[in-house]
RNA sequence: UGGGGUGUGGCCAAGCUGGUAAGGCAGCGGAUUUUGGUUCCGCCAUUCGAGGGUUCAAAUCCUUCCACCCCAG
């Protein structure tokens, strides 16, 4: 058994401080690094700049580019599922695709066994099920969420560095470890999509998107038009331009009669959601009866309780919550936790 | 052209015993942030349909006109 890691380094701040804690614990390290995007200049700089920092950790970095991947496995799906009146989440589906998918068998390609990111999560071994993943220490940052639909035998082989590290410590170390990282502050290069802007991102794309369409309250009666339902996503309130007496949320998308139905908090909220696509990652007869959910980032897992239909391949789950919820949103990640924050399942919500 | 009502920012709407324009919605900006969204904070009428008058002072009182709405034999 070796004890050779290979550390996917973005060129941010917390991949790099993965990569020094890593080699300070005494592994063989390797640093993996990854072109996402067609290797632009910026991107060249930024990998030369990394190959700078890790030369003088001493430590060898490899350079690939999986753009074409990225573009097949993430991209695409991202642009289709838009066009299909979804809200997909691209870095949950990063995470299994390329991070511990590509990037893990490009581990494997240089003789490790396991691969460690700057991801705010941890992992632990359970004396029944062996490893498990956990909610990050630092819960505000905590990021399993975009982690639940790596599959068991990839997360088994993952490890995190910033486990019980806050985000605010962070730069401290790095600064005190003379290690500036070569991206700076936030890195919004992380995301293909310039200035945040999935819209102009999305035409530019030339797929086709539904037109402008009659916008509705519950009982029917017409407030306004749409610019096409792919640009609203349930639960959103702002950039409707409708004038109420209420904040109008959008509480359901009618793809078959290209209309947007809006209504107030009460009426958008859901009290069930059915999840596909699971990915078990503890047996669900450890499952405790009552669970908590997360069916977006930022948000406190919610009680519910889960009632597991079908086998294996075409499996799903109907999720009910004690509480209504802002509206569970086709495409998005359902992430199942117990109450102590290791996750029990993931899965993309369906309705 | 008989009677009644209304006219305040993009929308809705307080204010109308005169004292120098609430609030909500929308919008814009920022904060938060490995997706979308949410949330939070900030900014948004020198002006109250128009003109004239009274007053130290009017969206608020008087008056004329204009617009729209309702009822009407």
């Amino acid at each position: 058994m070796t004890n050779a890691i290979a550390v996917a380094v973005s060129g941010g701040q917390d991949s790099l401080l993965a990569l020094s804690l890593m080699q300070e614990q005494g592994y063989d390290v390797h640093a993996l690094h990854a072109f996402f995007l067609p290797p632009s200049e910026r991107l060249r700089r930024t990998a030369a700049k990394l190959e700078d920092s890790c030369r003088a950790l001493s430590v060898p970095l490899h350079v690939t580019d999986l753009s074409e991947e990225f573009e097949r496995l993430v991209v695409a799906p991202f642009v289709d599922d838009y066009a299909k009146g979804g809200t997909p989440n691209p870095c949950a589906l990063c995470n299994r695709q390329m991070k511990f998918g590509l990037l893990l068998d490009a581990a494997r390609r240089h003789g490790a066994e396991r691969i460690a990111t700057g991801h705010y999560a941890r992992i632990s071994e359970h004396p029944e099920f062996g490893k498990t993943l956990l909610c990050g220490e630092d819960r505000s940052k905590d990021q399993s969420y975009f982690l639940a639909l790596v599959p068991r035998n990839a997360l088994a082989h993952a490890v995190f560095p910033l486990a019980r590290w806050c985000k605010k410590d962070v730069m401290a170390e790095l600064a005190a470890r003379r290690l500036p990282p070569p991206l700076p502050s936030e890195s919004q290069e992380v995301c293909f999509i310039p200035d945040d802007d999935y819209k102009t991102f999305l035409v530019r794309r030339n797929v086709r998107l539904g037109g402008p369409g009659p916008v509705i309250l519950p009982d029917g009666t017409p407030l306004g038009n749409h610019q096409g339902l792919w640009r609203y996503t349930l639960g959103q309130r702002r950039g409707l331009g409708i004038a109420w007496k209420y904040p109008l949320y959008v509480i359901r998308k009618d793809l078959k009669n290209n209309t947007l139905i809006v209504g107030t908090d009460q009426e958008m909220r859901r009290s069930t959601c059915r999840v596909e696509e699971l990915n078990i990652l503890v047996p669900p007869a450890h499952w405790p009866k009552k669970v908590h959910v997360k069916t977006r980032y930022r948000q406190h897992p919610s009680p519910a309780t889960v009632e597991l239909r079908g086998t294996a391949p075409t499996q799903d789950m109907k999720i009910r919550f004690e509480h209504p919820e802002f509206p569970p949103t086709p495409g998005q990640v359902a992430a199942l936790y117990t109450e102590d924050g290791m996750v029990l399942a993931g899965g993309r919500i369906e309705e």
